[in-house]
DNA sequence: GTAGGAGTTAACTAGATAGTTACTTGTGGA
DNA sequence: TCCACAAGTAACTATCTAGTTAACTCCTAC
């Protein structure tokens, strides 16, 4: 049933915005060679710049899909249906494995912050793609506190930045990390165990 | 007094390590540009070459000057002096406003990520430079557990890195959570509050 | 004072790099 | 069936880039 044609620019855009992704989040923007691009893509050159117009819009491409992706992923997970603990306890799972499997992410935005956001702040796109999570976070929070079991007057965008912190930070520097500490902190156990500490702070604060 | 010859082999050399501190910051070791260096020292190519070899051992040595600053700064605090939750509160404060202030370190700390750490990887000083905060921080874990304040049995390590995490994070994304929540985070009330808030959450968590 | 090594310079090179030109080929609609 | 236009290709270019060459000049130990 595929249609093998010879021509498919569906297919030709996706393999060069893949092919993006992976060389932009290994090498930055700046060490990104386009031509790489086109080799991962086995596609020519040429047609980079057919549909993407420059190195730049490109890279701005990429970030777009990737701040997609991840909000699409966000959407899935409906906290309001669990009670304010677990509702935490699943916002700081999350945030972990997605960085944890999506590790590109992490790439693009430590470099779009090298470059002080210059291309985000070109895009319409991205602006608009709210993260569900403040304003479930909000809802969670003061269920919490009308409940007792969270501490009043919590910032909920601080909160959101915390959970975020705790998880990727660990994750984004962990080759660093790991020499310093002279310790494997991206096994499997150091994982779980950092995803543990993770919860533990998370809901320490919230409770105490 | 200040005897000033035309040649100063050591102060050629601190230029072209401030220029390549400044260059690799900015761009990421991807991005720097040799020549750009060279440039921003007032200093002839040749000479980055005579006295670094390539550009790779100058990055190295960029690392190993930005790991032996902040290591020199974590030594004068004294945190075995202070009781429990003002050592803590001492850290946090620290770690945040020692990032704020340099920014570089963690541009480069992102950029060796970005490359696995392969240039620390090949650096004996680095791992021999020990943060002493791992030490103190388990002494003053020891000492609020003692005290009935602090919770029991915290990794120190896990510890550190959370403390880390939410200072780091947020001022090394903050052009990119900027845009996204619309809020200047860059600002001296927002720097202030952050740091608030991550007192909260550090002494929160362990008080809990 | 001077020999010789260290500091400094300008000009150069081989290969890489983002982007372009001018062309061929396949395909869907008339 | 055929043709207009989109998809795709190869070869090219101007510029940039890390690193080098070969010369010259200052400084200091004897």
């Amino acid at each position: 049933m595929t249609k093998t044609t010879k021509r498919n620019p569906e297919r030709t855009k996706e393999l060069i915005h893949q092919a993006a992704l992976t060389e932009f989040a290994n090498r930055g923007y700046g060490g990104a060679r386009v031509d790489m691009i086109a080799t991962r893509a086995s596609v020519n050159k040429r047609m980079l710049y057919h549909y993407y117009g420059s190195k730049d819009d490109l890279f701005l491409y990429v970030l777009e899909r990737a701040y997609e992706k991840i909000r699409s992923h966000e959407e899935k997970l409906d906290l309001e249906n669990l009670v304010p603990e677990d509702a935490v306890r699943e916002l700081v799972k999350f945030t972990f494995s997605y960085h944890h499997k999506n590790p590109e992410f992490m790439r693009l935005l430590n470099n779009e912050n090298l470059y002080k956001a210059e291309h985000i702040k070109k895009s319409k796109k991205i602006k608009q793609m709210h993260s569900p999570f403040v304003e479930l976070i909000t809802d969670v929070l003061k269920r919490g506190e009308n409940a007792g079991v969270f501490r009043k007057n919590v910032d909920p965008v601080q909160f959101y930045v915390t959970v975020a912190s705790v998880a990727y930070f660990y994750l984004s520097n962990v080759y660093t990390l790991s020499h310093i500490f002279g310790r494997k902190l991206d096994s499997k156990s150091a994982l779980a165990e950092r995803l543990d500490h993770c919860v533990d702070v998370v809901l320490g604060y919230l409770r105490s």
